[in-house]
Parts: C-alpha cells; structure tokens; sequence
DNA sequence: TCTGGGGTCCTACCTCTT
DNA sequence: TCTGAAGAGGTAGGACCC
C-alpha cells in the first residue's frame, strides 16, 4: 500500500489530502511511522525522529496514529487478496505476498491481475497500492516499490502502479540494484560490504560465496549469495502462527521507582495476555526487556515449566526478573513478551494448583468483559488503584 | 540531538546431561 | 568413580524487517 497510515487516515478526514501529514511522533519521544508523500518532498521520512520531522516540515499535520483503525482496514485488504488467490502471505498490515500461478486460467496473466488487483483495492477501500510482479518474492518486493509514487524537493512523481518483471530479466534487474536493497542487509552489514568496495547487488553476485561468508558470516553469506542469484526458492507461505508476542512501551519521562515499573509489568504483562488468549495461545518463556536512560538495552528471561497465558503469572515472573535489575540509571522502556508458543486450550493443569484454574476461567471472563464494553471496561485492581498510568501522556 | 513497537532469525556462550 | 567430548537447551544480545 502507498502510505498505508496516512491514506487512512486521508480517507476518513479527506480535508488532509494533498497535505504534508506525518503519522506517529505525536508524543515527546516518539518517531515517524509514516509520511505523505506530501511530507516525503520535505525529507521526512519513517523512523526518523519525531522532532528531526518537525524541524523538516514544522507546517505538516501530525497524527497519533489510530492502530485498530489500520488493523481493520488492513482486513478489508487482507479479504480482497484472498479471492486472487488463498495463497497469500501476509508481511505487515499493508504488504503481502500473492502466489497466482493457480489463478493464472481463471484471472488472465500476471499483469491483468496486478492491474484489476489494484483498482479493485482502489475501488473498494479508496486506497492506492504498487503491485510487483516477479518470479520471486525479493524481486517482486523490489518490483513494487519501482511502482510507487517518488517524492523529491521537486514534488510528488506519480507511480506506474505495476512492474512487471519477466524471468529473463530478473538478474539484470536484481543487479542493478544497491546492495541496501537486499533482504538481510542494515546499517551493519552495509557498512562491512562496502569496506569491501560493494555497492550493488551486482557487485555482491561477483564475489566468491567463501569471500562474503568471511565479511558477513556464514548464514548471512550464503543466504546473501542465493538471493544475488535470484537462487532462492522462498514459497509464498499463508498466514502463519507467530511465534512470540510482546508488548513494551518508551515512557515519557525515565523510571527509577521501582513500584511504578512493577506496576508497569503488570500493565504490560496484561496486554500480551490479553492477545495471547484471543490468539488461543500460551507461552513458556517469558522475556523482559529494558532500556535504559542512555539507551542501553538488556533483556533477561527465563523459562516455564508449563506454558501460561494470564496476567497475573506472567506478571510474576517479569517482575522476578525485574527483581535483578538494577534500575537506578532510570528506565526509559520497559517490555514484556512470551515466546515457546503453543496452543493456549491446551493448558495442562495440576491438581496441586487450584489457582491455576481459577486464573484460566477469569482470563476468559476478562476477554468477554472487553469484547463487549472495550478495554478499558476491566484490568488488574492494583492499575486502578493507582488511579492513573504511570506515564500520563 | 535523537533514537517506537512488534516481530524473526542468528550467534555466542553457558550449563546440564549422556 | 572420575573425566572429557558432544549435543541439547537455556540465555543474552545483535541485526534486521515493516
């Protein structure tokens, strides 16, 4: 999708079209989550600061940023794809993989789908997207983002919406390439690639896989030479289980208090139970992550003998590993998240732990509650007890 | 000066078990 | 009974992606 947030938020308040509007970085620390293409012509762009934007584009509209507002229109999205094809990955709420080799006889070839794809998305939620079509997903990611609209200080150019890109054409586009392009390749890696004069995907091709092994690792170095030949056969896989789920929060203002970050892990801890209940999952590990005032990060987890999925046992166990902490730089964020997933109505109960239960069967309650009067409705007693969040915004 | 949130995967190191 | 090797699993951190 072009601009996913700010396009939903155009199209529920059409008085922002054609306006710089910056999604995320409402909030004192905050950074961007996404830009008009309006905004884009000014420098900003996602990721960067909240007050780098604003010193680029101080007359943009900033935006909060409406989460469950995406999440659904990200549905409606999700609906459309999956009557393309059922083959249909999903990366984030606004990019997703089709695999239409099966619907080729029915829908017509790869270029008439991308084409009816893309207006019937128009037509059906008012949002543009860019389609790429390739023989590999690497290449059709790349495909689509040739596809898209290019803000410069010059305007905003409009996209061709489809690229398609032939099998016969697909090194030589691949190739040409910078090397930032490929998947696996950050800050990081870049900066080593290029110590060793590489500058494109073409330039990668051209090494030896023993040679890029040495600069990048051995993983990382063979999967980087594959996918510099177009070598890889990654299969569009449909909508798989996750494989953790956590929640954490940049505060805005840093935490020393160590009562206050308990009743943050409560708070947290809350929030992943509640989504791993409505997943129908439960978890063994748990992990708290912390980072500090000078932006130090840790994580310290430790591990189940059954896996969990309430609030207060997950708590328990992100505060014990609080407890080793030592907290006085100041916390800036705190985390919570639970991995080893399983299937949550699973749960194997003891006859020693009668609690266990009682927790099981008010977790569901608790979801019920929320589900028909919102969030807000119900929440650990020690939240409300102290009235308020620790980091009222 | 400033650096979100929710994920995945990889690597290194350590401990425990066989 | 002791010891070392090897493998499995736990833990922490880093890099990357959207």
């Amino acid at each position: 999708m072009d601009a996913f947030f700010v396009a939903v938020e155009v199209g529920d308040d059409p008085t922002l079209a054609n306006r710089p509007v910056v999604v995320g970085g409402a909030g004192p620390r905050g950074v961007v989550a996404a830009a008009s293409y309006e905004a884009r012509a000014f420098g900003v762009s996602s990721a960067m600061p909240s007050a780098s934007a604003r010193r680029l584009c101080p007359h943009a509209v900033f935006l909060p940023g409406r989460h469950a507002r995406y999440r659904e229109v990200s549905a409606e999205l999700h609906a459309i794809l999956v009557e393309v094809t059922p083959l249909v990955e999903g990366v984030s709420l606004d990019e997703a993989f089709l695999d239409v080799t099966g619907a080729l006889r029915r829908l017509g070839d790869r270029r008439s789908i991308a084409v009816a794809l893309r207006e019937r998305v128009q037509g059906q939620l008012g949002l543009w997207c860019s389609v790429g079509v390739a023989p590999r997903k690497l290449t059709a990611k790349l495909a689509s983002e040739a596809a898209k609209p290019r803000a410069s200080r010059q305007g905003v150019r409009r996209g061709s919406g489809v690229v398609v890109v032939e099998p016969g054409e697909e090194l030589g586009f691949l190739h040409a390439h910078p090397v930032e392009a490929l998947w696996g390749v950050g800050p990081v890696t870049l900066a080593r690639l290029q110590r060793r004069g590489v500058r494109t995907i073409g330039d990668v091709a051209a090494l030896p896989e023993a040679a890029l092994v040495g600069v990048v690792g051995a993983a990382l170095g063979r999967s980087l030479h594959a996918r510099s030949w177009a070598l890889t056969d990654d299969p569009v896989v449909p909508d798989a289980q996750p494989r953790s789920v956590s929640h954490e929060e940049t505060f805005a203002v840093d935490h020393r208090d160590r009562s206050v970050l308990d009743r943050e892990v409560l708070r947290l801890a809350d929030g992943v139970a509640g989504r791993l209940r409505r997943a129908g999952l439960a978890g063994r590990r748990v992990q708290l992550k912390v980072r500090f005032a000078d932006f130090r990060t840790i994580t310290r987890s430790a591990t189940c003998p059954e896996p969990m999925d309430d609030a207060a046992t997950l708590a328990q166990v992100g505060r014990e590993l609080l407890a080793s902490v030592d907290v006085t730089p100041g916390v800036r964020l705190l985390g919570v998240g639970v991995s080893q997933l399983s299937d949550g109505s699973c749960i194997q109960l003891r006859l020693d732990d009668g609690g266990r239960a009682a927790r099981t069967r008010a977790g569901a309650a608790i979801e019920e509650v929320r589900r028909r009067f919102g969030d807000a409705a119900i929440g650990p007693a020690s939240l409300v007890a102290g009235g308020q969040r620790s980091d009222q915004r």
